[in-house]
DNA sequence: CTGAAAGCGCTTACAG
DNA sequence: CTGAAAGCGCTTACAG
């Protein structure tokens, strides 16, 4: 049981009676031919099911139609994804990659190094690269913007940053969290994430910002998770309730993931929510609409993250220039 | 601003002072060459950041060593997705492909239909396929199935199927669903979800025959759910609620976000979970342990599913035979 | 508008 | 163990 011989662009010109260039003309919508030789070529490329060989295609030009997209599965744990947002933007660009005809290449887990990027790049196996998740992955980046590979990252800007970026407006995010927080007449606030995330820094940034504009006094708290993990999360809420001098009656989480684990760890611990405790998260997880209680959260649209993700880097690939860019937040206000 | 001319094979020839095939057999490890040969290349490669070019390899190989992998994209609405259990999925599956250093294509929403596929096929742009939900892609699969293009589905197997499936053993997770209600003297089910798809039917006539073992009298309901998303399967259910003549005693939801939407529903309408209805759902998302109450659920391992599902793709394209697989199924019991 | 020729960057017999 | 030659399946000047 072997494999037919594939039909090649030979064969075609053949059944065809022209001549291979003719073929690749016809094929290629090029108007150097005429309409009539046209027709005639591809009605026998469909009868016998002929498709371009994609690989000599790529060969021959100098793109190759492919972006590779390398997730930050630093978010991901053996059996267990730790925060779904990534795929929302996944989804996002795909969509987006689609529109435009591109190729997506999808990075594995062990095919996620520098090493290994910079080799798809160099054997010419993508033309550029989307980074979703900056996450702790600052030192391959910088290598990365040290090559000459097109590539653009999901998350935030920051000052030594020689890579383009496109995020949420994290900032914004972090005022407008802040002013519900204030507005429900939360003056003990707690802020958790993991601040040495440029991202989730101006989130707290923005927080800090609108707080300060309080006549009243109000207190920020901090407290860093080192994981994205839900049970990380929680694991770290207990804590910080079981030994709290004061509790706070304003959270503002970095994930919508991380204010449930604290909307949990509060209900648990006899605290009300809403009641005693205003909670905001962040992302807008499908799953945060139905939680219970509905969570208020930041919303960032993740099909305008992935056209704008994908239109810089086009630019970038066609070697013109682009800047950072934001996809505006939104509060969504529910019952938290 | 120009490209630098990449580096060829030739140049390395050159620089190393061999031959090309030298090179290249140096480069792919070829026993054919001296260990010190191999060296001296291998070097020079390394100096110059030479990478094969991999068009030019695929080219040549009858392989592409590239697998595509389609999403059912009908899961998803514009701006939502509705059930990100498919992503747990995708990321065994991407998992277990770099695991064999497999390059994954992934499909956009916009080339999701057979033409395409069936091009990339044609076109060597992927040596096989895996698509992860069967959904009502029936007859695209069935299309598929009559071309030569090795692939696997994940889903459940159906009597005129003519590919092979990997799935969870949908019957047995209804039979453990069902068993569980029972435990807790529930008599009178709902069954939600749409049992058109096979591999919902098998949980519900998994339910149905653990059911009819039962000494005292039961009765099952269906509920049939025509969308993926939460906010449909919320509308039904409250639908439900507001005309059902008994309200159920026990639900078993063909996933943990309909089994979200139902307690949702069964809460704000005055009931109790689990004091007056337990609830089951299916997939073990994440959020479904610290959704509140936490979900009873059924697992099923998405990295053995992407291991088994990539196990027996290769021995497909391979030309091996395969047969269809299911990944055991274990109920997580919770609050519900 | 069409075709003959060259070449993209590899790998694989083949010969030594 | 190594190299000269051919060829994978295309596209692109070039010539007409």
């Amino acid at each position: 049981m072997t494999d037919k011989e594939p039909i090649t662009m030979d064969d075609i010109a053949r059944l065809a009676r022209v001549s291979k260039p003719t073929v690749s003309r016809a094929l290629s919508g090029s108007p150097l031919v005429r309409p009539e030789t046209r027709e005639h070529v591809l009605a026998v490329a469909r009868q016998y099911g002929y498709a371009v060989n994609r690989n000599a295609q790529k060969l021959r030009h100098k793109r190759t139609n492919t972006i590779c997209v390398s997730i930050d599965y630093g978010s991901f744990r053996k059996n267990h994804i730790t925060d779904p947002f990534i795929f929302d933007l996944l989804a996002g660009v795909s969509e987006a990659l689609g529109e435009l005809d591109q190729d997506i290449l999808l990075c594995s887990p062990k095919h996620n190094g520098f090493d290994f990027l910079q080799q798809v790049y160099l054997s010419r196996g993508a033309d550029g690269f989307i980074f979703l998740g900056q996450g702790h992955r600052e030192n391959l980046l910088q290598q990365f913007s040290s090559s000459t590979a097109p590539f653009i990252v999901w998350g935030a800007k920051k000052k030594n940053n020689r890579y383009c970026v496109v995020g949420s407006d994290n900032y914004r995010g972090g005022m407008l969290a802040g002013n519900y927080l204030l507005g429900k007449n939360r003056r003990q606030i707690l802020f958790v994430g993991d601040i040495s995330h440029p991202e989730i820094g101006f989130r707290r940034r923005g927080l800090e910002d609108s707080v300060a504009r309080c006549p009243e006094p109000v207190t920020v708290d901090v407290l860093v998770l080192n994981s994205f993990s839900f049970e990380s999360a929680l694991a770290s809420a207990n804590h910080y309730l079981s030994r709290a001098t004061g509790t706070p009656d304003g959270v503002f989480a970095y994930s919508d993931t991380a204010a449930m684990a604290f909307i949990y760890a509060f209900q648990k611990a006899g605290f009300a929510v809403p009641g005693d405790v205003s909670v905001v998260g962040y992302n807008d997880l499908s799953s945060a609409a139905f939680f219970h209680p509905a969570i208020t959260t930041i919303r960032q649209d993740t099909y305008l993250a992935g056209e704008l993700l994908v239109k810089k880097l086009m630019r970038l690939v066609d070697q013109k220039k682009t800047v950072s860019g934001f996809i505006p937040t939104e509060l969504i206000v529910r019952e938290t």
